[in-house]
DNA sequence: ACTCCATTTGTAAGCGCTTACATTTACAAA
DNA sequence: TTTGTAAATGTAAGCGCTTACAAATGGAGT
């Protein structure tokens, strides 16, 4: 099964070059410490033989990898691509290569990652949001291994986190709604389970209706997956059992687009027969028209930020930190006034 | 620098369970040579001890890491995380891990991901695209590792390549709209600078345009980076350099929607006063509106029939066989006949 | 009770590197 | 020349696993 390797040797290399294997390993690795004639032909050896250093051989002789690991939810979703591209950035002016891997949004998958991750020697871990079985959180202590959730702010998480406060940003977009004097408001929302950015963006627009002294235990939700049409399937089931709502706030963009069309085919002008709201600002959001009132997130300073913090954290510079990224609402033609008039 | 690891290993599983470090091994790779209750002794010692295997010493001794690497040129890109998915989650069916590098469209960056993932000791190797130096490929010879193209097919190419073609697909695309009536056709394009897909996708205008008798020499190109307002920009800029093109071939949806919101903006009707095309038909093509006419590719489809071909190629079943992925042109409403009468 | 053989388990030799420590070399100062 | 010291290089001990081979164990057959 496999290849047969036969890829030259640091030993090989040495014996080439008639030196020993201790000077080679540091001609790769502390140069200057190698007087230049040595190094140079060392070099050319390499080059000859085409020689790359076995990393598994490295890591376990040296204990380190210089390699961060992010486990994703999902790469389908721009908010993630974007704001990891950021961190690999970031990262790469460290001097950290990056691996990513996708869990699907399965927990299961999920832990199966990271301990890949570990066991292929990450130095640091990246991960989205911080709900997750505890068991997870204890195999990361115990490996004594640095993590980092990103997206999502929560200081007094078990993991410092860099991120947003999704719950207070989608709470002042649901001001702003409630300000526009929408008295009913529908939500569409990202499955909740093992998401707490979603859960989170849900309780933010409950937050807003308390604070306005109106009822937000019988918010209509409609939780759906992350794509187009499953929003434009939410808004129809919502203008069933929520027929009243005359706002319908949405957990992302995509859902907001899919919402948006489908209130267009059913023959409603948004906003003035109904306003829709999105989270994220990703490019989706300017481009459908009218295009989104919606709240949005620096994924690319937190990209690096995270990075930053996790490379610090990873060279024992810091314990870990969190940090609040702040979000801005944008608004642009989805959310109108709230006009009784309306037949 | 770094942490103390002071995670368990395979000396201490077998000390608290009483047993040699052989055995313990064994319950891991071939728990059916082991005896049920030896087995079941260790595993709880295991899982009392929170033992993972140390990844780096397990490629070393056993030369196979179950590992399939791919360099993306992006992940900002919604095609590449589609079809990855799918390559991922027909990989892990197979039993491999799939562990993804972005190379930002960089050609040393690439490289130089490839070899990290080669020192990893992946045990494959997905690639996008065919253009690439010379010494990359002779790099991937030299180390044995099987390596497979995709997002492109060219049969006669120095790697076997699951995709589809490019070139013909957007000709026939091409026909569609000189068969409505276009006489003047230019084309925004995405970097064609170490992508073959984009100088395939403009060649492919240039086939159908000398197949119908027409110039092709002087087509009008304007070429940029994938992003909406990039489009938008090239769109600008085509009606100043080619005032007469009545029909705007793009090469990806995304520089499509750009240009299709700049044609709207300037006051231009689409499809009447002037056609737009797209190619990939991701979400945003049918949401845009009018929606975009555009090139169907099967990305799920592509990642799925990537990762079982290259399965076989790292077990040794196939030496790499090529396979084209046929597309699928959709027509919506972005492109519609050329009527001379316009002003 | 005693072979014999299959099954289970143990022993120990690497895999290719890094690095602490030992040794050699180069060169300035005496 | 001799000595001292710093710089360059070499020696060899692991890092945590897998696996070939050796040894032990447990029945079945006599």
């Amino acid at each position: 099964m496999g290849r047969e390797r036969s890829a030259p040797t640091l030993d090989d290399v040495a014996r080439e070059a008639g030196v020993s294997t201790a000077t080679v390993s540091r001609c790769l690795n502390t140069p200057e410490r190698v007087v230049e004639k040595t190094r140079e032909r060392v070099q050319q050896t390499i080059e000859r033989l085409g020689y790359t250093p076995n990393f598994a051989a490295r890591v376990m002789a040296a204990n380190r990898t210089f390699t961060i690991g992010a486990i994703i939810p999902t790469m389908e979703n721009a908010i993630f691509a974007r704001g990891l591209q950021a961190f690999q950035d970031e990262l790469r002016e460290w001097g950290y290569t990056l691996l990513v891997s996708s869990s699907a949004y399965k927990p299961d998958l999920e832990k199966e990652q990271i301990q890949s991750l570990v066991a292929r020697g990450a130095d640091g871990l990246l991960l989205i949001g911080h709900e997750r079985d505890d068991s997870v959180y204890e195999y990361i202590e115990r490996q004594k291994i640095p993590a980092l959730v990103a997206w999502s702010y929560a200081p007094e998480a078990r993991l410092p986190s860099v991120g947003f406060d999704n719950r207070a940003a989608i709470a002042a977009l649901a001001q702003k709604v409630i300000d526009a004097g929408h008295k009913t408001i529908a939500v569409i929302s990202g499955r909740t389970l093992g998401n707490d950015r979603a859960a989170q963006r849900i309780e933010g627009v409950r937050d807003a209706l308390r604070a306005n002294g109106m009822q937000d235990d019988q918010l209509p939700v409609v939780e759906t997956e992350y794509a187009v049409d499953k929003g434009a399937l939410a808004f129809r089931e919502l203008r069933k059992t929520a027929k009243n709502a005359t706002a319908v706030m949405c957990g992302n963009d995509v859902l907001a687009a899919g919402a948006l069309r489908e209130a267009q085919s059913m023959g409603l002008s948004v906003p003035n027969d109904i306003s829709i709201t999105g989270f994220d600002d990703i490019e989706l959001a300017e481009i459908v028209s009218p295009a989104l009132t919606t709240v949005h997130v620096p994924h690319r300073e937190m990209g690096r930020k995270a990075a930053a913090e996790l490379v610090a954290m990873v060279t024992g510079k810091s314990a870990g930190k969190s940090e609040c990224i702040s979000t801005k609402i944008i608004e642009r033609d989805s959310l109108g006034p709230f006009t009784p008039e309306k037949p």
